[in-house]
DNA sequence: TCACTCATGTTGACACCGTAAACATACACG
DNA sequence: CGTGTATGTTTACGGTGTCAACATGAGTGA
């Protein structure tokens, strides 16, 4: 556990401590299990003391959700290490594979990244540099499958941003269950199914229907 | 106005004009500006006046969202209605447009309605109804079109849960602001680049990759 | 070693929130 | 007309985010 590193007074590492405890309480008790004062309290310290490493809830939540977005890419560069020799589209599909498969399984965690507070990510830097990276894979390997032809030539931010929909939707949509339709597959080969599926379609896609700005 | 019958004590239509009043703060405001005591203060009204109309704070926003998804059904209806003779997929496509065009003028609405206080839709069957029957709406133009043989031979819950997802999805990003790229076409714009390149691409798509369940 | 600074925590207070219990009003129906 | 009941009010409680004033003590330079 993340305790003090001396016993009284100063915390130590009070910050850390505290984004653990959100992060904690946010897998066990859901959101609504996620305010200041209990956070406060779950780390033993008192409530006002969260704003001598935070602007304000937002700025908390802001890094939670930048953790979110972290642990989202490291959990696609996991599975990537795990295909090294995996052409594009490959690539592409393990990536959508873990996206849904993270998103799905930290369903509070991931409605945060996406929650009403972080729509203003200008004030939030860090945040908006972690959300890009994750993005940034994406778009990396869209541009890949496009070169090898893997993908037709279309707009590689439309792509991207088209496949992200996709994925994003559907872990959504999983999360706040409404997907209940007893024929469909179960959530993450849900993830892995429509990954293919978009793949696939694509493939045999001609472009002359995908404006890319005009 | 929707405002008192009777000019004192019994308002005559508390729950319509809470509801309104919710949905006109929304709109101004944003999701922050609901709460019950405010709603309670616009209406001219006691705060726990609420409670004779709704059970609780979800309560109420159940019946917000209830009428999102209304909004929604009939919005995508309306456009139906615009283009009576079109054919299966071309109707498909009009429901993609309806759908992301509704979801991204009512951004604060359009939220609410996946909420995480909706999550247990159980405990509101209405709301239940009136996103059944939205997606109802989908799966239906789905089906003719696989019907004609529009789309190909995949099994329909399975078509219409992935343009749902990518109609959710890219409604959501959009609506969140994590689409900056400035090579993108614009908002609503976007919706109907998506809704074709899906129904372009699937028309493509030859089903054996697309296992049903298993 | 000692005094001082300043990052870090605490106390107390305020306004707001959702909600419960007890009470007031007046419409509707016998 | 009398009364029951749907509707609205008052009062109160515990919880929340946040501010201002104060306390502590770790680290630094003399």
């Amino acid at each position: 556990m993340i305790k003090a590193a001396t016993d009284s007074y100063h915390h130590g590492n009070l910050r850390d401590a505290l984004v653990q405890a959100a992060l904690d309480a946010l897998e066990q008790d859901g959101p609504a299990a996620l305010s200041l004062r209990s956070l406060a309290r779950a780390v033993g310290v008192s409530p006002t003391a969260v704003y001598r490493h935070f602007a304000n809830k937002d700025d908390l939540m802001a890094a939670i959700a930048t953790e979110g977005f972290e642990g989202l890419s490291g959990e696609m560069t996991r599975r990537l290490a795990g295909e090294p020799d995996a052409p594009a589209l490959r690539r592409l599909m393990i990536l959508g594979e873990g996206y849904s498969g993270y998103a799905m399984s930290h369903p509070a965690h991931y409605r945060l990244m996406f929650g009403k507070r972080m729509v203003n990510k200008d004030d939030y830097p860090a945040l908006a540099r972690a959300a890009a990276h994750s993005y940034g894979m994406l778009e990396h390997a869209v541009a890949e499958a496009v070169a090898t032809g893997e993908l037709p030539n279309v707009p590689v931010p439309l792509l991207s941003t088209m496949a992200w929909s996709l994925m994003h939707g559907l872990s959504s949509l999983h999360n706040d269950g409404m997907l209940n339709d007893p024929s469909l597959p179960r959530g993450d080969a849900l993830g892995e199914t429509f990954t293919r599926m978009l793949a696939e379609s694509l493939r045999h896609y001609s472009s002359d229907v995908a404006p890319g700005k005009e």
